[in-house]
DNA sequence: ATAAATTTGTGCGTATGTATC
DNA sequence: GGATACATACGCACAAATTTA
């Protein structure tokens, strides 16, 4: 007789023994509560305490006045592995690829996905991290929201450290916040895009970037630095930033005009997304007389689907997407088993030449 | 004093009541058992099976010498409302736009999403149910997996029935399955489709449809439809099959010769939908000459972001996309209340007139 | 640094109530 | 009604962890 475990935890595994090898089977009956006592020579109340447990993890099932029965077998593996994923957009671009790479990988190693959409408000990140909180994840994959604001569910992220729930950012972490994080270089990104241009010949290179996402500060940093380090002025009216607000309205057709304006004196664009890629594309397209890339050379972000969507195929700088949801994902199970190791991972963009960036010419 | 409720339970509404009003908030230490125990004349051990089921709860937390705490207030709301949704593909064209509706409402009403991704695979189906059996899911959405086929794993959607727990089927439900579905009337939308085309004069109309997928079934029924009602007879040579291993080969640039071919005695072209529709303007773009709606009209199906996305903006008949997600998150939370109706819900899909389409010329 | 007090954890015994067969 | 099985409830004893004097 083992003195070191509890009796109670003893008959629980006495319990859990039969119905693994299948001598109870979902619908049984298990022996009564007197019986059980008289064969372990234990009191009723420990038997009690023990069965209790098992129904409280969805094992057993009481009915007063017929038995204790064995539930369905579904619960054998009695595992509720589930990894939560925030992200910022959920059907947009590139975020579904993101979340089948992370699907992949997790829904092979038994995992399923808890997926919370914050639509970039700091509100609805809050309500997915508390809806979080009081689900059993084994882990938090988090795309983060506003990533270049200070953020106000700081308290929420540290609730899950102290439950010891590992966190992973994706494209960038809070600041002061130690966690873990896989993001892509996107200063290099910048860098790439800028360079390719300058090595093109442009020298009076326009650029969108977004303000309130880091990715955005990001890519201008690298925008910057190939100015300096090919000895290129940077003129400040040359870049334009948006915001998330900005979307709907400042790429519009009707509002075309200023945009055009906005890059008249420049042979080149260095332009944030595909999304407003594409948008540009078709403002021009509608004003006629710019050609893509002849007058005006265009390098854009991530390698999506729109980047090959019209007539215009996209020199852009390709976001790792499913690769990134991959490694995420793997990432994400190497720290629910080795136990709260913080990573960084970066993960470098590649430049993919098409048809939108030329030499420059006149 | 109460007689009805036991005394066990009246100390949790206690507690609860403390910690619900503030009394007691998180890292509080409530009083000791014994304590509680001569406050309220009860002997210890209830007090312990009262605090035990609270400690279940996620409410408090117990540390021998210390004391009994109570849990961060995440817990407040001691809900844990999970909807699971099984989707086919996780990343792909519109169905990031359906989870993105039913997000957008289960989200409003305080559920979230638990996902899970067949890949059109019945095995990977299972798995997706079998985690869901063992996570307290209030509700199921499921879009139909192989849905021509018979379904193996009909039993575990009987569990789902047997625990009470609503599920709802999207676009189509499995044979001799009696529950709630909704789904868009792809026949009207491919009757709206033809008959578009036909009202502008086109009665040589080529059409390609997708042969593994019942979507692909019906859009091709309602373009015999169409012909049938017009008095146009249908050519079979007209029609092009193709399944979901074809994609990536039969619409490349290389084999865009037969593709063109194949329509080159027709005026205009019922297509599949926006991917495929999108792979065909480029073909067309890359070989010249075809100009469209000029030579040739183009209809595609689904009305998803690339639809707009070339120089070519297509016509199209929408799929209800978001609004589906949102109708049928709706219908799921209905479901959960009114406990266990059968709904059956159609959705008619929308003409979008673009520039993709005219008159027959010549 | 040690002992005492406090608090939770394990375990036994008993009694009575209530649902099911 | 009677037998059986679970539900509620009280009391006691000792062990183990923590705090405090």
């Amino acid at each position: 007789m083992g003195q070191d475990k509890p009796k109670y935890q003893q008959l629980k595994e006495y319990l859990i023994e039969l119905i693994d090898s299948n001598e109870l089977t979902k619908g049984n009956r298990i022996p009564s509560e007197n019986e059980l006592a008289g064969r372990f020579n234990i009191s009723r109340h420990t038997v009690r305490r023990g069965i209790s447990e098992l129904v409280n993890e969805g094992v057993l099932t009481t009915t007063q006045g017929k038995g204790t029965f064995v539930n369905q077998g579904f619960r054998n593996n009695r595992q509720n592995l589930i990894i939560g994923v925030i992200t910022t957009y959920i059907g947009d671009y590139i975020f579904p690829s993101i979340i089948r790479g992370i699907d992949q990988v997790l829904s092979e190693n038994g995992y399923s996905i808890a997926l919370g959409c914050t639509n970039n408000q700091f509100e609805k990140e809050r309500q997915c991290l508390e809806n979080f909180l009081n689900q059993d994840i084994k882990g938090l994959i988090v795309e983060t929201t506003k990533s270049a604001l200070p953020n106000p569910n700081f308290e929420l992220y540290e609730e899950f450290k102290k439950r010891n729930i590992p966190v992973l950012f994706m494209h960038g972490s809070y600041k002061g916040c130690s966690a873990s994080s896989i993001y892509v270089d996107d200063v290099e990104a910048g860098y790439l895009a800028t360079k390719h241009l300058i090595e093109l010949g442009h020298k009076k290179i326009a650029g969108i970037f977004k303000i309130d996402d880091i990715q955005g500060h990001a890519r201008f940093e690298g925008f910057c630095k190939a100015h300096k380090e090919f000895g290129i002025a940077l003129n400040d009216n040359r870049v334009l930033w948006f915001d998330t607000n900005d979307l709907k309205y400042k790429f519009s057709m009707q509002s075309g005009e200023i945009i055009i304006e906005f890059f008249e004196d420049c042979t080149s664009l260095v332009c944030y997304n595909e999304q407003i890629g594409l948008k540009l594309i078709d403002i021009i397209r509608g004003k006629g007389g710019i050609i893509i890339p002849n007058r005006l050379s265009l390098v854009s972000f991530d390698d999506s689907d729109l980047a090959v969507a019209s007539e215009v195929k996209m020199t852009t700088v390709a976001h790792p997407k499913e690769k990134l949801g991959i490694e995420a994902a793997n990432l994400m199970l190497k720290m629910i088993t080795e136990n709260q190791e913080v990573f960084k991972v970066k993960m470098t963009p590649e430049l993919v030449i098409r048809n939108s960036t030329g030499p420059v010419t006149g």
